[in-house]
DNA sequence: CAGGATCCAAATCGATACTG
DNA sequence: CAGTATCGATTTGGATCCTG
């Protein structure tokens, strides 16, 4: 299987809502998370395994490279040894910028409410 | 202290960038375009399947669910034959509003952009 | 009308092992 | 270092039938 997607799948006859476009491309699970470490400046592969231990290498691999497709990111090979790779947002990837801060903004402030509001949930069950 | 917690607990939203919280709330596949069709008014189950004959009646029922859980959307019921249920924003999912009209702005001007690319990805496999 | 319940298929995820 | 490959587990989605 050489093409798993862990977006959603888009085909032209799907689309519906603008919102959904958008969706799409950074509601991947790992993908708001990754742009927004993007936004400071670009990283290697690595880099973003220490950032966040959480995300498998596998997962970083899928998600990076349908950003990639989409063109917001872009991936930067150096033929050296050790292999060198840096990910880095496009001019494209940066016209997300404003929506992955205001995303970041959001969840900062709501964050603890969010965390309850789940933690009741589940007291309930 | 009831809750006390034994191991760290990595659920996304007590973990990690503040970016994650809000696509935790808002990420889901049909939750942006829940909200997006929330923001001028409220609707009811039926209202939103004819909006989105794409969702099934399962997936709308989870997806409002969740948003009412989060404290995102509230489900009034009126006690009629027919039944009557009319979902809306609550003021806490208001202040969403910015992002999702952000994300909608995105969509509508990178729409194509964003087909085509994946369209090109496909003829390649 | 607005769903709940059930069952099954498909998509997605994660752990592990391996490689240029 | 930066990945691939594989496999099993989990999650999600859809179809169908049922109900106050």
């Amino acid at each position: 299987m050489r093409n798993q997607k862990v977006g959603f799948d888009y085909s032209p006859s799907k689309v519906g809502c603008p919102v959904e476009t958008t969706l799409d491309v950074i509601g991947g699970k790992w993908k708001g998370i990754i742009l927004y470490h993007l936004i400071d400046g670009k990283k290697r592969f690595n880099e973003f395994r220490k950032l966040y231990p959480a995300i498998t290498q596998r997962m970083l691999t899928l998600q990076l490279r349908e950003l990639e497709k989409d063109g917001i990111v872009h991936r930067e090979i150096y033929k050296e040894i050790p292999p060198k790779v840096e990910y880095s947002l496009t001019e494209f990837g940066r016209s997300l910028e404003p929506i992955i801060l205001l995303m970041k903004d959001w969840g900062e402030t709501h964050k603890n409410r969010i965390i309850n509001a789940r933690a009741i949930e589940k007291e309930e069950i």
